[in-house]
DNA sequence: TTTTGTATTATGTCATACATATAAAATGAA
DNA sequence: TTCATTTTATATGTATGACATAATACAAAA
């Protein structure tokens, strides 16, 4: 067979993309931040050469990434991209596939165990009464079943998340939050497990937890919540291991 | 003043943003999962009754996100939600705003210190082995120079993420990254720190960590690299008190 | 059988028109 | 002049129709 010279594949890449490209660095290049207004789309398009519809398609892209924000029939400003508030459309435990899921289960258990020093560093005596209302009210109702133990994971872990005063991880939270009832239920109801598995039993209790972050140093606590969190470490490193 | 019965306020959402909602209900009634084959727009624009411009826009933040995909004059396909990848060329510490990359910082942070567990679940020899060379090629150069202080901090640390096994991590990993380095060099040039505050002195190096990998445990791990991010925490609470 | 041509089809791009919400300008009343 | 109201200009939102183009299947030709 006859060696050729390499032909390099044409520029495939559809307008849009270039576009995409293009305002991206046109609003680099000229320093805009969050808040500034942008050209309107003709002005785009002529500048451009290129359809409104390109231009429009094209910042139609940043409009849903959260970079650019349209007020409606007024122009467009750029924006503090919402890294979060999009992630939650389309992560729907239902339309993701296992091994996603189980990452981001993982991805749970490792921002919990790392947001301790934020914990401490943050936290308030507000915080600590309002979760000490929380421990009480779990303390209070009958446990065994679980899906009140669940309502119980959410709301003391919830409240951690909030004491970072991280409101991304906030977010994130919120974003997992799905993902992790979905597996929850999937692991109590898969392996028959008592609710004590989680919440009392053997392990960290969230009072201990709750006591810990009051005498405790981000060091404790973080040995306290991963023994708190042992049955769902076990669980992914289960299924990691198959 | 007469009383009116309430009036409720029309729907004031954009055509486009139904549009998004039915279609997303369309592919869970459908039960349709990655890799299958959704109606081409002018069907959804038929059935829906609105024109092939709206279809177009609800679809195109769609696969933005990443939930469709579209082979180019074939038709489109519901895809497993590529997350992290959209977000990188949105992810440009020059466009947000310092609130944001404060958040994107210390969620690294948190990150680096939760990912313990699975590092020492998942390594692998050939795993310490690259950690290794790593290491040895950084001892090995001139220390001092800032740039070269940050490359080495990616290197070993970006290793670290790989060796959590968790892709979804990595992704994240990548997608802090330039947020890390902006916030890296910022931190380095205000306060006129020398590279050794990061990297020597008083504080624990790469080569301790992985030593403490090969011999220690998940709990002796974070208390090192705790210590070992020090001074971005230092960095991080200082700013929150101000 | 292999190659080449052709029809079909769905998305990509363009052009144009009009609807509509908003802000700014113009107008009118006090 | 000052305030309230109306008008107007404007930019995005939506609709429609057209054509280009790439992927595919299938027929035709070698």
């Amino acid at each position: 067979m006859k060696k050729f010279k390499k032909l390099e594949p044409v520029d495939t890449g559809s307008l849009v993309d270039k576009v995409e490209i293009k305002l991206l660095a046109f609003f680099k290049d000229n320093n805009l931040k969050p808040g500034d207004a942008i050209p309107k789309e003709l002005e785009f398009a002529e500048s451009l050469g290129v359809s409104r519809t390109v231009i429009r398609e094209a910042l139609l892209r940043l409009r849903t990434l959260g970079l650019v924000e349209s007020k409606k029939h007024r122009g467009m400003i750029l924006k503090q991209p919402d890294i979060i508030n999009n992630f939650e459309r389309i992560l729907d435990p239902t339309l993701l596939g296992e091994d996603t899921l189980k990452q981001l289960f993982e991805l749970r258990l490792i921002l919990e165990m790392g947001m301790a020093d934020f914990l401490f560093e943050h936290k308030t005596q507000k915080d600590m009464d309002e979760l000490e209302k929380i421990v009480q009210a779990e303390e209070a109702t009958d446990t065994g079943k679980i899906r009140f133990a669940l309502d119980r994971e959410i709301a003391f872990h919830g409240k951690l998340y909030q004491m970072s005063k991280n409101v991304t991880l906030q977010g994130f939270q919120n974003l997992l939050l799905p993902v992790f009832e979905y597996v929850y239920m999937k692991e109590t109801k898969n392996h028959d497990l008592d609710s004590d598995h989680f919440t009392g039993g053997k392990f960290i209790t969230h009072r201990m937890l709750l006591e810990n972050l009051k005498v405790g140093t981000p060091e404790t606590f973080r040995n306290a919540i991963r023994r708190h969190l042992e049955p769902h470490f076990d669980h992914a490193f289960k299924n990691s291991n198959k």
